[in-house]
DNA sequence: ACATTTACATGATGGCCATCATATTTATTG
DNA sequence: CAATAAATATGATGGCCATCATGTAAATGT
């Protein structure tokens, strides 16, 4: 049956909201269109007046995602702390969609890396702003640095099953870059 | 038809090279059981003759595949700068399987996870064996830091669309670690 | 109010893939 | 040199999934 105007673009938001989770939880492939439609209180039919293809919802998540995620904002430092944290590594489906889904990107559609360079770029500048005062060269490389650093510890922590080494990636590259940084 | 016994392990091992590289390359959902095989030089139906299952082949290869990788044996400096080159960004099949496939690992076997917690401890190892003398806990917080940086920064590297970003990722993370490690 | 549009539901369809069943052919072994 | 075992080939099978076709009912515009 059709709905409302609005009634519409709120299922369209619950779409790419639930989407979101579920990709960052189970990772493209292994979520279904019609899992997502059934998350979002829909049927499978739907979808593609929604969105052309899985494709096209892939790459509206991401920048949905992407641009909704405002993680950095505030003291460098703080944000560095709950970035590289148990319980957000722990919690994907409610975490930062690049360390989520970073690394699949390579394989999806040129939409999706364009809206992952453009999540990238923003990212960058926020820690650039939120770092403490220095050189402006000095900044943009601790920013990138500092950025790759932790992606790159929650991807590892994420990917093995010992709890304590775990952990220990997650502090140690949480102790070497704030004091690089501070 | 059977073939001698040197030959089947033969077959077992370039079984898994290839599988190394597609997997590295496309992902491993990506690729299936018969495209492994006919890779190999073979056809689908010997495949169960070798493994139990294609998530029995993703871990065996995990194993194979980073045990095998010794990267960052020698001078660190030196490893770093062609791990953050453009030419291994741009070749996930011969690269390094932990930047290649580590975020994938989360959704796969416990066995394929305990490979990849072994991988991870052995290069930890390897680099604080290769880092300049210093106090050993200083020695590890850089190991753990600087490969966290190196896979994160390879990663967002193969993510995006835009060359130029791409690279700055990859050399500004590399300066990061220089100034920081040597 | 009525006609029309349209958002969503229900119900195919075709393709791909992991896995299995069976056949074939050759190494191995005594 | 038989007889057997075993490695690979050929050929199903069943399930899942993206996408499409069509129905239905409610919202919108006049």
């Amino acid at each position: 049956m059709k709905v409302s105007r609005e009634q519409m673009a709120e299922n369209r938001r619950r779409i790419l909201d639930v989407a979101s989770r579920l990709f960052k939880d189970k990772g493209f492939d292994a979520v279904s269109v019609a899992e997502v439609m059934k998350a979002a209180g829909l049927t499978h039919g739907g979808f593609y007046g929604h969105f052309n293809s899985k494709d096209d919802l892939v790459a509206q998540t991401l920048a949905h995602s992407l641009a909704a995620d405002s993680a950095g904002d505030g003291d460098f430092s703080a944000f560095v702390r709950s970035y590289l944290a148990p319980r957000h590594r722990d919690n994907p489906a409610n975490g930062c969609p690049t360390a989520g889904l970073a690394a699949a990107i390579r394989h999806q559609t040129p939409a999706a890396q364009a809206a992952m360079t453009e999540g990238l770029r923003t990212q960058i500048a926020r820690i650039e702003k939120a770092l403490p005062e220095r050189g402006s060269d000095d900044k943009r490389r601790a920013a990138i640095g500092s950025w790759a650093a932790m992606v790159g510890a929650v991807i590892l922590a994420r990917a093995i099953d010992d709890h304590e080494l775990s952990d220990e990636i997650l502090e140690q590259t949480r102790a070497w870059i704030d004091t690089r940084v501070s």
